[in-house]
DNA sequence: GACCAGGCACATC
DNA sequence: GATGTGCATGGT
């Protein structure tokens, strides 16, 4: 299924190596990303339900009308009539849907066993958890795992949109591989790491919105040494 | 004006 | 299991 790339003389028949490589390449870049944007645990949770299919600038100002009306906590949300937080959160699109999925998501945060505190649900091991959040409507599993890796620094690799496109035109996994297929090819083959996990994510972010769009930016692509790879640089 | 953005649920076959 | 569709704002 997986073929391997050549850069310059190198030969990379190993996808542990290659990924390490990837990355390197990226990092030297980009630099490190220091992901997620957000004040709190809390801030990165919501924005992780805001940010769905939607440009980050549009969720920042969800957030601002958020903090400047002072109903950003928990409990004030919870509270919040729904058409006031539609109104509020209308910036990122979608709002009705997800003025619903975060009341969802307030409802499940505020109730046992979290009752509210980021400690508590820190203290629930990963995958139970995991499943917890997608039985929350409005929940998928990338926006679980964003929540799970960027919140609560656990140990799971998030994928996108960006990820599958910029993995399969490397050539290393088909397009049409389900999430946790592609989540397991990179948590198999990469060092145990949260932190690298966290950059390695934001990084192919970056990558992706810089050069990898649907009509891709090949030109300047810091991951042009692995021009031998599948991508077209064209 | 078309296309795109750090998805997800649901209907239908 | 695979494929299609609605959801919606703001930038390029």
């Amino acid at each position: 299924m997986r073929k391997f790339c050549e850069s310059g003389k190198k030969r990379w028949d190993n996808p542990r190596e290659l990924l390490l490589r990837i990355y390197q390449l990226l990092y030297s870049h980009f630099g490190f990303r220091h992901w997620w944007p957000g004040e709190s645990e809390f801030e990165i949770m919501l924005g992780a339900i805001l940010t769905q299919n939607t440009n980050w600038k549009n969720v920042e100002r969800a957030i601002k009308n958020l903090k400047d009306k002072k109903v950003f906590s928990p409990k004030q949300l919870m509270t919040l009539d729904l058409n006031k937080l539609e109104e509020l959160i209308k910036p990122s699109g979608y709002y009705r849907q997800k003025a619903r999925r975060i009341k969802e998501f307030l409802e499940f945060f505020l109730s046992p066993p979290i009752s509210g505190s980021i400690e508590k649900m820190k203290k629930i091991p990963t995958a139970p958890l995991r499943r917890m959040l997608l039985e929350i409507k409005g929940i998928g599993p990338e926006t679980a795992d964003s929540i799970l890796l960027y919140a609560l620094g656990k140990r799971v690799f998030v994928i996108d949109a960006y990820t599958r496109r910029i993995f399969s035109r490397l050539g290393l996994v088909s397009e049409k591989e389900s999430y946790e297929q592609l989540q397991n090819f990179f948590e198999q083959n990469l060092p145990k790491s949260a932190k690298l996990y966290n950059d390695y994510h934001a990084q192919i972010v970056e990558l992706g919105k810089n050069y990898c769009a649907k009509k891709p930016a090949c030109q300047n692509c810091p991951l042009k040494p692995l021009k031998r790879c599948q991508i077209n640089f064209d």
